[in-house]
DNA sequence: AAAATATAGATTGTGCGCAATTAAATTTTA
DNA sequence: TAAAATTTAATTGCGCACAATCTATATTTT
């Protein structure tokens, strides 16, 4: 009772549902996603070529923290879907310049009824959604505030 | 401007920022586990085993949520370094029972210090980790409701 | 101009995480 | 009680995720 390894039991973690409810969630996305042939992660990484067109890899990485070694490969595999261009910068040859095509413009089409549909798995309350996204987003600005030192 | 893309927007997502919070939390907890070797999983892992001493694979997965894709060599890495022991039921051969060792008791002593000091990396307000928390949960919930139907 | 430093991305190696399949043991049902 | 269905873990294959290292290019310093 209240001994000194309570903080070390599962049901007094916060990290740990944290965790669990991400990867719960990337699951159900998967059954939409297989639709439209995405993972979750080149899913979120469309999105930000969706909004952006064309980015360095880095840019990509900044927006998803993501790294190179994460991006690489997938990238590649975006490509040979045909749904991003991958080219080296003429200014500066070590940047690598993604461009979305025309078929990852139309691939949009088919993905705007992703969130509704993942939204109605969730059906979290508008006030609750709110505070955890907010929170969420405190939690990350601490861990990544030394990100950007040195 | 409200486009009917709008939704697909990263900003306007709430699962990216769990599931960037969720692997900056990891990253985070990597300084702290890596000095008692283990990764994060494994961490996890182990807490099941400090309070229950002695589980089948299937109940380590219904705590964590895992399966055993993922636990099966997970739970051989634990073995190698000494901290659970696995063996098959006599009374029921399908079931492999982990146990945990004196190796793996003693390493809780020295993991009993890591919960605090991640909260002191995550330093969150104690109403808005309850907050969390519920509505982590909340959503589990919902999203594993229909994982023992069928 | 040469050398040192910095930057961007690619590569390598390890460990998840999960869907799908397989194999073995047990339970249910016909 | 033999056949069918179910249960449990292991295996396979793929795609992240990230630390560490490497390579190429660009910038800064000397």
């Amino acid at each position: 009772m209240g001994d000194k390894y309570e903080a070390l039991k599962l049901k007094n973690q916060l990290c740990f549902p944290l965790y669990a409810c991400s990867k719960e969630i990337v699951k159900a996305y998967k059954q939409y996603l297989d639709e439209i042939d995405l993972t979750y992660t080149q899913y979120i990484t469309m999105m930000v070529m969706w909004e952006h067109k064309e980015l360095r890899v880095k840019d990509v990485g900044k927006y998803l923290y993501l790294d190179s070694g994460t991006l690489t490969p997938l990238l590649k595999r975006l490509e040979e879907k045909g749904y991003i261009k991958r080219q080296r910068s003429a200014e500066d040859e070590r940047d690598l310049i993604v461009t979305i095509t025309e078929s990852g413009e139309a691939l949009k089409e088919r993905a705007v009824k992703v969130p509704e549909k993942l939204g109605a798995c969730v059906d979290l309350d508008a006030e609750k959604a709110q505070a955890l996204y907010s929170i969420l987003y405190e939690i990350i600005g601490k861990l990544t505030a030394h990100e950007n030192d040195k």
